[in-house]
DNA sequence: CAACCTGAGTAAAGTTGCTTGACTCGTCTG
DNA sequence: CAGACGAGTCAAGCAACTTTACTCAGGTTG
């Protein structure tokens, strides 16, 4: 261990939002490259409540952690870019199901794409088990920190 | 590796994401419970900045990857509460030294030891070694990821 | 079966934490 | 000494929310 290095002697609370933060520019850099500049990482994460099936936008508020009218809006965002529709609810009521468009299906495609890709770039760097175990101490961090659920993932302060 | 598990399958980005949402949010609600909870995370930043020497609210703003008229609106937000005060700068011409009060290092102090029984606790649960290793490869990542400066750390979205 | 309640969705205004643009004021330089 | 430069400030704008206050469709109940 250097003394020079600062990242050695950094908080693990520190290097958790580095790391955090340095990929998911970058997978947002790459993304944007592709012509989705249109797009923000909520946006992203709205994709993934809607791609099986879609949701209501009171559901998808309970999802990104958001006020029902906060998903109301990034709805009318999505729709009046073509990336969701709304159509009518089997539930009946004021329901009206949020689903993705092909659109949305393309860019969920290139995301997955991007996403493989720049984690198998780092685990070209850490190696195949540094990748792995990373991935089991912060699934087990996460499990120790969070309950039985996941809370949904927000911006971060 | 159950098949149940969400978190094993989770995207890399979305592990990190979720675990430094975890720890800061756990961090934060401590030093909160501590009597600080007019302290944002921003703010820890900022005495972190400030707390060798202090600096010029134009510095901070590089440092915070902020704008200056931003890291001006954070020091007087500071300065109300009585956490720094702005003295002169030896440098002369317009610069303002901004300094951290008795109360901010009490802060720091109280924030010191937060964070250090959060990673102690998340050690107990990875064990040593896997905190050792799980810092490692984190640091390995971020310099892979960044150049040789570390990128100020911001909201992540 | 009419009155009520609930839950989905919408409308409007307010809040926060920044940004951009346009300055003022000391000091240094040619 | 004119002008440029850099620190700091003032004001307005903006994005992404929140809070408050509704409307509307449908089940529930006395």
């Amino acid at each position: 261990m250097s003394d020079e290095d600062p990242l050695e002697h950094a908080e693990l609370t520190f290097l958790l939002g580095m790391a955090f933060q340095l990929t998911l520019t970058e997978f947002v850099r790459r993304v944007e490259a592709e012509g989705y500049g249109d797009l923000r990482p909520v946006h992203g994460f709205a994709f993934q409540v809607l791609r099986h099936g879609g949701a209501t936008s009171t559901e998808l508020a309970a999802r990104l952690g958001v006020t029902k009218q906060a998903a109301g809006q990034i709805v009318a965002y999505l729709e009046e870019r073509g990336y969701v529709r709304r159509v009518e609810h089997a539930g009946g009521g004021r329901r009206r199901l949020v689903v993705l468009t092909d659109r949305a299906h393309e860019h969920l495609a290139v995301a997955g794409r991007t996403m493989h890709g720049l984690e198998r770039q780092i685990g070209e760097e850490l190696g195949e088990e540094g990748l792995a175990s990373l991935r089991g101490q912060l699934a087990e961090l996460v499990r120790g920190l969070s309950g039985p659920e996941l809370p949904p993932l927000r911006p971060v302060w």
